[in-house]
DNA sequence: CTCCATACAATTGTATACAATATTTCTCGG
DNA sequence: CCGAGAAATATTGTATACAATTGTATGGAG
């Protein structure tokens, strides 16, 4: 038990959530049930549907256009149908999911004209948020970009190197220091994750986008913020370019 | 000190059975059955209660800091809590509800530098929808923005000027062409909404913006996307510098 | 053979019951 | 009177049952 400090109010204790809610009736399946074990990590029920639905549009485990319902959803993560609508209901808001034809949810599929508009939307983002980091970056914040500058050149894994791309981007928003800018860029992020593949997988685009993405990071550390958005904005261009190439059709 | 009045025992649902829903026979329905029987004007109950939190905090019904309970928002809408439960999530991933201290929601309250940072974001978005709305917006949709101008300029209302602005500035954020634009516009917008007033409301404000507004929609008619841009940036500056002004403390 | 109506099945929407936990209140020994 | 623990309470989290709606197959009339 938590030792209560005179007449303050109980601050802010909400991370240790255990919940070892189930309290199973002996009906219930579920085999690695080992006692004291929350398969849940703590988060709420509803929580954990959501991270690992996103985690599976990442994967490309859901693709664009697949339908998502409720009940298999629910089965196969081993919770019940409510936290899971309320998972869904988030990422329909996030634009991850949507009505499809009447009845039912389905993975966002993303046409050519939405592609256009979410390269427009970043090249504003990201240009917006180079020049702010440019303003804004603390000294560590450009030693993190560097290391991941680093890291992206050390390895030859599309996957991976689209990894650390991912990092070094959220890294430059985040040193704009504007959690607004954080949110939007976010949800792009995870709109453009339901395009599959990566751009990496194209031959020598790992090399021209890290001379791209030094470009950023110099600029950055040099507090030129003009040129850091430029360079921001073209490097997105060239992606943009890029992903429209492997669209399909 | 809070005088609880329900201190007798649990709340004890008693059976509230009514079934809101008509329980129709199966082989009756009329088309026009349905008006007057539905409350919630089509939608889900879940989006009904949703429109309804947004609406209360745009009418300051519900202010930042206040506490949202699940069991009195399905009791003051006549929905039980399951789709009170979505539409708060819902909020809560628009970001306009947070998790208080440990347990519950409540409004979120923004501090000084949160305003500063949805200002920025601001300018940056609206300057960029006015500039693609140079490029991209069509006849009738100048035409609309005129419309509101007019109207602006018609009423003397704060209130009603600030609704006048408010479909101005999406009316320009439409004209963009870019869903997500409009998207991320909006939640800038319901973040803004927790401030409780109007900047209109300030002595000289009304007539002051409508200038800059007919400066903007004036340079989107003429396709000077440059200069809608530098526009509505100093249009949003305005804004914020009187914004700040009305903050407390 | 096509078209419409109807029955049926699949799936979502909502309410409620219940479990778990955070917070408040109460009690009691210093 | 004060603080520590314990009971009471308030409130959220989850599961489940059932209602309603929509998609789909089926069968019959033209």
């Amino acid at each position: 038990m938590e030792i209560r400090q005179g007449s303050r109010r109980a601050p802010a204790r909400q991370g240790r959530r255990k919940t070892k809610r189930p309290a199973r009736d002996p009906g219930q399946r579920r085999i690695d049930d080992k006692v004291g074990t929350d398969p849940f990590n703590g988060a709420s029920r509803a929580d954990y549907v959501y991270q690992q639905i996103r985690q599976a549009m990442r994967d490309g485990r859901f693709r664009q256009g697949d339908r998502v319902r409720e009940e298999d959803v629910a089965q196969s993560l081993g919770v019940s149908r409510t936290p899971v609508r309320e998972a869904l209901r988030q990422l329909q808001s996030d634009g991850l999911l949507d009505v499809t034809s009447g009845r039912g949810l389905g993975v966002v599929a993303l046409d050519r004209s939405q592609v256009l508009e979410l390269y427009a939307m970043r090249e504003l983002l990201e240009g917006a948020a180079a020049r702010l980091a440019a303003q804004h970056a603390t000294p560590a914040e450009v030693a993190y970009m560097e290391h991941l500058l680093a890291s992206f050149r050390r390895t030859r894994d599309p996957e991976q190197q689209a990894q650390f791309n991912r990092a070094l981007h959220v890294a430059i928003c985040d040193a704009a220091h504007n959690r607004y800018m954080v949110q939007s860029l976010n949800q792009l992020s995870d709109a453009l994750a339901l395009l599959q593949g990566t751009t990496f997988s194209i031959s020598g685009r790992a090399r021209t986008a890290d001379l791209e993405h030094r470009a950023i990071v110099h600029a950055i550390a040099a507090g030129n913020s003009n040129l850091a958005e430029t360079a921001a904005r073209a490097h997105i261009r060239q992606a943009q370019a890029l992903r429209l190439q492997m669209l399909p059709l």
